[in-house]
DNA sequence: ACGATATATGAACACATTATCATATACGCA
DNA sequence: TGCGTATATGATAATGTGTTCATATATCGT
């Protein structure tokens, strides 16, 4: 425990060491950091990215696992879509979404495993 | 750059090892993991915490210092402080706020770091 | 107790977000 | 070409969010 905070200090201090200690965010940047977290700052988004984690998906897949409309799915997709989180492969008249930044992704677990670990 | 991503995939998995392969996620854990993502979905709190970041600040050194009113600062503070992202101590009548989540703070900083690296 | 300064709070407004319904588009197949 | 299924889109209504102004509270020094 003890030792998980102490580790995770060793690495922001790398972060600034990386970065040359960077003082204020350019608007860019604190721009795309805003719209990703937003994106997962959405129940239904994160739902569908937790499922997306763990195997690519239909729409309709994904709607009739987690109980959701079709509509809202393929909207919150395209939300997903434009931030690059998701992508896609065609198969027919069906569409296969998988995640598409393993970093994002990486985040969201680790989050996930924060919150309930404590 | 190809590393990086078979970093982030080992990663993944270890963590799908440790929740003994989660399904679903708990109301709660959601709860908390939205409240959490949109706290940093917001430029103006995403720049508090960067600077609480580096350093500890008083309620008016953050609205000097961004550009804020102090009003609006106050805000942000209490909605952060309710999910326990800062905390603060008393000086006489000035209080000085820290961040109070090293791990959240750590996410913060990987996000900036990725967004500001592509 | 009073004034000065630091911070917090509440109400109000503008704006963003989300889910839903109805409908449109796209593809495969007979 | 026309039908059935899968997905996307647009408009709308309900709700949530962020900032601001005005004002309240709190602490210190005199």
């Amino acid at each position: 425990m003890q030792n998980d905070i102490r580790e995770a200090r060793k690495t922001l201090e790398d972060f600034e060491i990386e970065n040359g200690s960077s003082d204020e965010i350019d608007d860019e940047t604190l721009f795309i950091v805003t719209q990703t977290f937003k994106a997962l700052g959405d129940p239904t988004r994160v739902r569908i990215l937790h499922l997306l984690f763990k195997k690519e998906c239909s729409v309709n897949e994904i709607a009739d696992t987690l109980d959701i409309r079709q509509s809202t799915v393929s909207h919150q997709l395209r939300f997903l879509k434009n931030l690059r989180l998701v992508k896609y492969r065609r198969a027919g008249t069906t569409l296969f979404y998988s995640h598409d930044d393993e970093h994002v992704m990486l985040i969201l677990e680790q989050m996930i495993n924060h919150a309930c670990h404590s």
